[in-house]
DNA sequence: GGCTGCTATGACCATACACGCATAAAAGCG
DNA sequence: CGCTTTTATGCGTGTATGGTCATAGCAGCC
């Protein structure tokens, strides 16, 4: 059983993908490294709300960025995204394969 | 790029899985087939929140449960559960080397 | 050094939800 | 059919956080 910190931790880490917000700015990142204007552009969302939510998937590790000029370009860590993506699928899978299973039943 | 719906169910799911509470709940039914009052015991949740906990990972086919006479005993998706572990091993390792790596810059 | 354009942050509001208490519903058993 | 035990739910409260606006910080360029 995973001590309370740890168990702290992955909340922490599920916390930061239970944003519809969040999950388009990775969908998006998914796609190639990209400028927070075009992602602005992109989600219609404020730059400040754009900054805060790329800053928090920064510290858990999901995306990173670099300097170009003046701006910054963000990329996704593409080895975790694309677990998330297959886990994430893998349960789309499930739930539906289940409920053609409930049909047949009736 | 997913659909708004999509990306609402699936941060929905990531949403669950954000609150050290459930997580707790998860890890216990890891280990096998439990019943409520065992969970109960376990985590020193009040039974109503226990309650809305499980039938909610139940929604998201998490969990399931059959009666054993007047109690529950519920018991987690062994094949999403364990997919989850291994991502979330995964992404640790990342983090740890990662600051492995920072400290042998310095 | 000042200017300009990009990004981060402080203050604030609205909303969502975790959690407990009390109580209702439901299933098994006499 | 009552009675008991287990589970579900309505309600209230406190806290966390998504989202915006205004503004501060900061990197590059003259």
């Amino acid at each position: 059983m995973p001590s309370p910190e740890l168990l702290e931790e992955f909340s922490q880490f599920f916390r930061l993908l239970s944003e519809p917000a969040r999950l388009q700015l990775l969908c998006h990142l998914r796609q190639g490294p990209t400028d927070v204007a075009s992602l602005i552009a992109a989600t219609g969302f404020s730059q400040s709300h754009i900054s805060r939510q790329l800053s928090q998937l920064q510290r858990a590790g999901l995306v990173s960025c670099e300097r170009d000029g003046v701006r910054l370009i963000y990329r996704a860590n593409a080895e975790l995204v694309e677990e998330l993506c297959a886990l994430v699928q893998n349960r789309m899978k499930q739930r539906l394969q289940q409920q053609l299973a409930q049909l047949q039943a009736a």
